[in-house]
Parts: structure tokens; C-alpha cells; sequence
DNA sequence: CTCGCGGAATTTGTAATATAAATAGGATTA
DNA sequence: TAATCCTATTTATATTACAAATTCCGCGAG
């Protein structure tokens, strides 16, 4: 894995930095500190340092200039679609903002996505979309945590549609559809993922049903989507952090 | 602009890496050198080569270890949405395959976003959508190029949507936009883009009538996607690539 | 007093070198 | 043969030095 591990001294700095940054920590009154300051504060070289911080100036988060020293870019700069940014962001500073547009997304996407699958998925990609729906189904009658499998259900349609962009969004996705899920079933008061709706899904994409898939799954999410909205404006606490893994 | 301008050594080699993975100029019998090599290749300091590397890596495209090496990601674990990953890419390697996937992202979103944007943009949003559109209108008049008025519509209308995901795309859709549409209108065999079709999309925003925006900016680029499938299937050859600036 | 100019100071950019850590691959030995 | 150790290679980290950009301040001319 390349992702931010923490294994190296570099990853380390990265993620604690990037995860300062996308929680606000840095403002007019707290501006980014310069090199120096930050070897100090980290006990690292310059050169771990600077490869750090290229890292997060490379996913938009990050500005230097000579004489000016390193700023924070406005949030519009960053590239929200970056796997480690989304889940800093969604980890650290989760909003019903946040969940909102990103169910907005998926409500965009993933209905588009399943119409795809159905009608073009190859044979493997249709298996792992039966294996998902089953191992889901296997959760529910014992009482597991359903969200692996749910997780593991969304992603399989993204991927089976054949579209590297909608793919990739299933790289963005997996964090988000962690909170997004528990959030939603935490507010339902069950634990339980409704298996028949997936089931509706995936029945209608190993059919080819192309038209059912997609109103299938925009019936499913139009449903987180609302419940998201109904928590907000019942003032429901905002999602809590995630905790350290 | 934090953007690859070339300023300075350490972007033009991110620039240059960046473009020569996404052309698939490193393979088996070509692997991506090590540090030492590029450094002579690039007559550059081991520094800056690294803080180049870690740029790549923070994108998805490298990935390193000690005794290693490092060595080009799989495709699908590129961070494709990053505006600089899609540019080279689709400056550098234009498929029709690649075109109508993103066209597929825009079928997805765009006819949401404007409805959002119907829904609840802010005067100074539509003042942006109003003057994009004069401005097409303008060109068209003039017999102007019409692409950058074309390109900040939909941008306008992305930003409109107060969704911060679908703004993130319109920074990375802004050169895919400009591809499209290139080769859109050349296929088409005029300069022209079709203003009609964008002020009906932009009526309907003004008016907040939010199923009528979706609807026709559906049906424009439904249009779009099904002049690639055709471009496709009728062997016209690739689009070229870009010129550098 | 104001304007412009130049020099000093600060901060990032680049270079060069040295050492540590990880690990693949070969040599050695039981 | 198999387990172990050794060595070579490559990235990771640290340190130092200097270059380049740019702000800021002070000084002098008008």
C-alpha cells in the first residue's frame, strides 16, 4: 500500500499535517509555519519535511513561495476527490454538509453505474456483485456488522460499470460510504442494512436489467440522502470522529 | 497558480515524469530508473528528483521501496480524477475510450448540478451562468471561437450547484472539456457550438425551474456522448493531441 | 515630506554528501 | 536440501551549503 501507512517517517508527517490542514488548524492568526519551525516541531530533517509537504501541495492543499513561506490554498484548491484528503476530511471534520453532497454525488453516480453494469459487466465483475449481496445476506441472518459487505456491494457496482472514473470514485468512496452507512444506520436505530433493497439492485444488474438497476439504486440512495437531511434538521449530533485505527 | 507552470525545476520534472507514465512509456521492458539515473537523466539533484518523485507518488502514479526501487502504480490505482493526472492524460493519450467515460461522468452529474443550481443558486452564480451565455451568444455573433464560453458555462453551472464534489469537477473537467468540445465541433464539421441548446439549459436555471435545466442538459450531452460512440464506430481517427503551450 | 532606489534579511529552491534502514539475492554451512 | 548469514543495492533520513526570490526597511534625492 502507498497510502499514508505511517510506516515512514514521511507518511507520518503527511497524514498528521494533512489532517491539520483540512481540520482548520491553520488561519490568519495561526499561519502555516515555515521549514524550519516545522523540522523542530516534527523532529525531522528538512528533507523529510519538504517531501511532506510536496506531497500536500501535490493533492492541492499546500502553496510555497520563496520569501512567502508555505500557505494553506482556499478550500476550493484541494482536490476533495483525493482518496487521503476525503478521508481526512470525513474523519476529522464530518458534516452533515459534507455527507450531504457527497450523497448527492453518489445519487448522480451510482444509478448511472448500476444501468452500466447491468448492461455490460463482464462475468467476474457480475460474480463479485453476487458475492457481496450474499455475503450481506449472510450478515443479516447472523447478526453481523453489515457494513463490510454493504461497503464491499456499492463498490462492485462501480467497478462492474466498466468506467474508470466511476471506479476510481470507489477508491474515494470506501471511507465515505463508512460514515455515510453508519451514520445511516445508527439513525434508523438498527443495525441491519436492508438487504432487500440491495437485493432489488443486484437482481436487476445480473438480469440486464438495465432501467430496474438504475431506479433501483436511485430509490436506495435517495433514501440515505433524505435520511441525512431529516437527521440535520432534526438536529441530530453531527456523525462523531472516527477512531484511531 | 500552485499548478505544474514549469517555474521551477522541480515541476517541469513532475510535469515530464507525470506525462511519460501516463503515456506508458515505462513497462516490463522499460521500468521506471532509479533515483541515481533520473538524476543524471534530469540533470537534477537528488533533492528536487525526490521531491518530484513524492509529488507522483501523492497522485497515485509511483510507488517506492527501499532495495526496490520504485516503479509505475496500476492504472486503476492512478488518482485519474487529479486535474494534472486527467490533463496529461488526455493531452498525451486521447482515446475515444477515455472521452466517453468522461462524458458518461458528465451525463451523471452535470444534469444534477443544474438542477441544484436551479434549486439554490445565489444571484452572483447566475450572474456567472448569464454571462457565459451572453458571451457563447456573443462569439457565435462573431463567429468568434466559441470553446471558452462554452467551457465557463458548464464551469458556471458545476459551481452553481453548491456541491463542492461537482465544483471539484469542473477544475479537472476543464481540459477534458476542452477536448470534447474540440473535437465535438470539429467533428461536426462547424465552429459552432450549439447556443440554443445551452440558453435553453440556462433559461431554466434562471427560472429555478430545476426538472427543466436537468432535462435539456441532459439531452446536450447525450448528444455529446452519442457523436463520440459515432466518431468511435465511424473509424474517425483519435483526436489529436494537444499542442504544447 | 514623498518617492524611488538599493541593500539586508528571510524563506524556499537546489545541490552535494554522508549514513541508516530495508530487502533481494547469493554464498555458506549443516 | 534447507536454513542462515552476508553482501550489494536502493530508498529513507540527516546535515550543510549556497542560490534565488521577494519583502521590508532605510537612505537619499527631489
Amino acid at each position: 500500500m502507498a497510502r499514508s501507512d505511517g510506516q515512514n517517517l514521511t507518511y507520518r508527517i503527511v497524514q498528521a499535517l494533512g489532517v491539520a490542514i483540512v481540520s482548520g488548524g491553520y488561519s490568519a492568526k495561526n499561519p502555516f509555519p515555515i521549514e524550519a519551525d516545522l523540522c523542530k516541531q516534527y523532529g525531522a530533517s528538512r528533507s523529510v519535511l519538504r517531501e511532506a509537504v510536496k506531497m500536500l501541495t501535490a493533492k492541492g492543499l499546500l502553496s510555497a513561495r520563496p520569501r512567502q513561506g508555505t500557505w494553506v490554498q482556499p478550500e476550493e484548491n484541494w482536490n476533495l476527490l483525493d482518496p487521503d484528503v476525503l478521508r481526512w476530511l470525513l474523519e476529522r471534520k464530518p458534516s452533515y454538509a459534507l455527507l450531504r453532497e457527497f450523497a448527492q454525488v453518489r445519487l448522480a453516480v451510482e444509478p448511472k453505474a448500476a444501468a452500466l453494469a447491468a448492461m455490460i459487466a463482464p462475468p467476474e465483475a457480475k460474480a463479485a456483485i453476487r458475492t457481496a449481496i450474499d455475503q450481506m445476506a449472510q450478515a443479516d441472518r447472523d447478526e453481523d456488522d453489515p457494513l463490510p459487505s454493504d461497503i464491499a456491494f456499492h463498490l462492485a457496482v462501480l467497478r462492474a460499470s466498466g468506467n474508470r472514473f466511476y471506479s476510481q470514485l470507489s477508491g474515494v468512496t470506501e471511507s465515505a460510504l463508512r460514515i455515510s452507512i453508519r451514520m445511516q444506520n445508527r439513525y434508523k436505530g438498527v443495525r441491519r442494512a436492508s438487504v432487500p433493497d440491495h437485493k432489488k439492485i443486484s437482481d436487476a444488474i445480473l438480469a440486464g436489467d438495465a432501467e430496474g438497476a438504475e431506479l433501483a439504486t436511485r430509490a436506495l440512495i435517495q433514501e440515505a440522502l433524505d435520511l441525512i437531511n431529516k437527521a440535520d434538521s432534526d438536529g441530530v449530533p453531527e456523525p462523531r470522529k472516527i477512531r484511531r485505527s
